[in-house]
DNA sequence: CCAATGACGTGAACAAATTCACAACGTTCC
DNA sequence: GGAACGTTGTGAATTTGTTCACGTCATTGG
C-alpha cells in the first residue's frame, strides 16, 4: 500500500507520543485511547495502523513496543540522516537546540550563513560555515536534508544552490513558497500563515472547527 | 460559502506573496502566474479566489491591489490581535523576532516563562512575565491567542491554564498534541514530525511526491 | 465591426481522506 | 464449554479537496 503524507505525519506523532509521553508501565493501548490522546477518531487510528502490517488483537489492543517497532520499520528509522541548517538567524539557531537529540536518526551536522560574523565557529554545538563553503561541505558530510531559515528574498536562490549541491529534502521556514525540481521532498512551514489561520477562527464571526474528536459510535 | 482551513491557508500565502515579494510595478496577475509562483495548478488558484467575491477579468487577470483588499476582508485583517508567547526558551525567543512586524494585525504583547531568570524583563522587545502572572495579564491585555513553546511534558497543563484564562486560539509548537475544548482554535506545528516526513521521502526507496505543479490544459 | 484570442468562472468528474457500520474473533465469566 | 462482551479490521458510504473541460466574455487586430 502507498502511505500518504498525512498518514505518515500521524504515524510519526503516534510514535513520539508512545515513546516519550506515555506511562512506561503500560504495555498495550486501544485505538480509542490513542485517539483520545491525539484528538482524532478511533477509526482513523485503526486505518492508519493498517498500513503497518502489524495487527492488534481484539480486547487487548496494540502492543506498544511492537507498534513502535513497526512504525520505525516503515519510517526506516535505522538510517542516520545528516541535516544542515541554512541561515543561522534567530530561528535557525533556535532550531539547532530544539532539534538537538530529539530524534537519534536526525543529526544536525552543519549550519551555513552569509554573515561572516557567524561563520567558522560553533553555534549551539553546530559548526557554522560561510555560504561559500556550502557545496563542498554538503557533499563532504553527505548532507541530503536542509532546513531553510533564510529571509524570504533569499529563499529561492539559496534553494537552487542547495538542490544543485545534491540536497534531496528541504524544510522551508521562509515565508515564501519555494520551487523545487521533482525528486526533491519539500515541507513548507509557514508560521505566519498558521498564526493568521488561528487568528481567523478566533474572530467572533467564525465558529472554530479544527481537529474534531469523535467517539467510535 | 464556507471557507475551509486549506483554502484559508493558501489565501494568506497568496497575500503574503503579492504584498511582499512581487514586483511593485505590476498591477495585474493571471491565475497561471500565481500558480507558478505557488507551485499549484491554475484552476486551484481560481477556485480559491472564487471564495472572495472578487472577480478578475478575462485577458486582464486579477488586479493585485483589489485582490489583496478582498483577502484582507475575508481574513478580517482590520482587527488587531494581541498574541502571547508562552515559554521563552530558544524557540519562543526566536519567534518573538521572527514574528515581529511580520503582520501588522498580529502583535506579540507578552511572553511568559516559569524560569524566574527570564521574567520581569524585556526579551527581544517583548515584556516577559512569570507564569504566575499569566491569568491576570492575559485578561488585562485582552490576549486571545497564544503561541505555545513549552516542553512536551508541560504542554497540556499550560494549555488548560491558558484556556481557562480566556485564550481562544493556540498555535502549538510543543512536540505533543494538546487537547482543547470546542470553541478554541488550534494549529499544531510539529517540527520534528515534519522533518521526519522529509527524511522519509529522502530515502532512496520512496520517490518523493509533494506539491505538484500543473499547467491548466 | 467582427472574428480570434486567451483567460476567467464553474458544473461535473475525479481523487483523497474520513467516518460509519458491522462481521469476526480473542477474552472473560459463569 | 458456551454465552456475552468489547475491540479489531475493513468494505461501503460520505465528505472534502482537486482537476478537467468548456461556455462566456472583454480585448485586440484586421
Amino acid at each position: 500500500m502507498n502511505i500518504s503524507n498525512k498518514v505518515l505525519g500521524r504515524l510519526t506523532r503516534y510514535r513520539a507520543l508512545l515513546t516519550e509521553y506515555f506511562p512506561k508501565e503500560k504495555t498495550h493501548i486501544f485505538s480509542h485511547e490513542l485517539a483520545a490522546m491525539m484528538g482524532l477518531s478511533a477509526s482513523q487510528i485503526r486505518r492508519d495502523l493498517m498500513c503497518l502490517g502489524y495487527y492488534g488483537v481484539p480486547r487487548y489492543g496494540y502492543e506498544i513496543s511492537e507498534l513502535v517497532k513497526y512504525i520505525n520499520e516503515i519510517l526506516d528509522a535505522s538510517k542516520l540522516h545528516h541535516v544542515a541548517i541554512v541561515g543561522a538567524g534567530n530561528l535557525g539557531r533556535a532550531l539547532m537546540t530544539f532539534l538537538e537529540s530529539r530524534r537519534a536518526t536526525l543529526k544536525i551536522v552543519a549550519a551555513f550563513d552569509e554573515d561572516p560574523s557567524k561563520s567558522n565557529r560553533m553555534i549551539n554545538g553546530v559548526p557554522c560555515h560561510s555560504m561559500d563553503a556550502a557545496e563542498e561541505i554538503l557533499r563532504r558530510e553527505d548532507i541530503r536534508i536542509a532546513i531553510l531559515c533564510v529571509p524570504g528574498s533569499e529563499a529561492q536562490r539559496v534553494t537552487d544552490r542547495l538542490v544543485r549541491a545534491g540536497v534531496k529534502g528541504i524544510m522551508n521556514f521562509a515565508p515564501v513558497p519555494i520551487r523545487i525540481p521533482v525528486g526533491v521532498a519539500l515541507e513548507e512551514i509557514d508560521v505566519t500563515s498558521a498564526l493568521e489561520r488561528v487568528a481567523f477562527f478566533t474572530n467572533n464571526r467564525a465558529n472554530a472547527p479544527k481537529e474534531r474528536r469523535h467517539a467510535d459510535r
